[in-house]
DNA sequence: AGCACGATTAACT
DNA sequence: GTTAATCGTGCTC
């Protein structure tokens, strides 16, 4: 398979965020080894058609970037990662045009390559729990804060995503996001919430 | 300089 | 169903 380019993700995050379904997330150790998984739930935070006050790049400095949030208006394609809770690192991809807040957080994944590295890092939990929800999905890859802004698009990058062929409409689910606790209507509510019907490693 | 809270998880009752 | 863990970020004073 090959690995997705820029172009396929600089178009909308409501765009991408489904279509990266089915596709797979790999992650190239230092030592050589891969660990990979299938995308089977996604969510969109964008603003490039109107505000989203449930993304980052909206809620902090009145849309404006801070430090923490200046990948997301960066160019599409490469990773924006942030440590929420004091303890969990998420990992996201930007997508858009290079001044919007536009990214897609990857929620959970399918195991694919290197299940004993990660149950070895995710503390020998079963398969099932090794990466179905977004902070154990980066726990077991090895993602933090030094992959914020690493392209994925890079022929010699250690985090990229392998193409696969477009999933049936049928299989793909919406609905709304995931602990937006004091989000405001309607965007606590908007359906940008994408995951593959009856996968039993999404997340919940 | 200080503070409230978060795109969560796991371990409780 | 409830709650502790744990700290960077952004906002207020």
């Amino acid at each position: 398979m090959t690995r997705l380019t820029q172009a396929f993700y600089a178009r909308g995050a409501q765009v991408v965020a489904p279509d990266l379904l089915g596709k797979t997330l790999v992650r190239r150790l230092p030592d050589g080894q891969l660990l990979s998984g299938m995308i089977v739930e996604t969510e969109a935070y964008c603003d490039a058609d109107a505000p989203d006050l449930a993304c980052h790049g909206d809620r902090a400095n009145n849309g404006r970037p801070t430090p923490r949030t200046q990948v997301m208006f960066g160019p599409a394609g490469v990773a924006y990662v942030y440590f929420t809770y004091g303890m969990h690192w998420m990992f996201n991809v930007v997508t858009g045009q290079e001044g919007q807040a536009n990214a897609v957080l990857i929620r959970a994944l399918q195991p694919v390559a290197g299940v004993e590295e990660m149950a070895a890092r995710r503390n020998g939990r079963p398969l099932r729990e090794l990466t179905n929800g977004p902070a154990k999905l980066a726990q077991a890859l090895a993602i933090d804060q030094a992959h914020n802004g690493v392209n994925l698009c890079h022929p010699d990058g250690v985090i990229w995503i392998d193409n696969a062929p477009a999933l049936p409409p049928d299989a793909i689910m919406t609905g709304p996001r995931i602990g937006l606790g004091k989000t405001p209507e309607p965007w606590l509510s908007l359906p940008w919430r994408y995951w593959l019907k009856d996968n039993p490693y999404v997340s919940k």
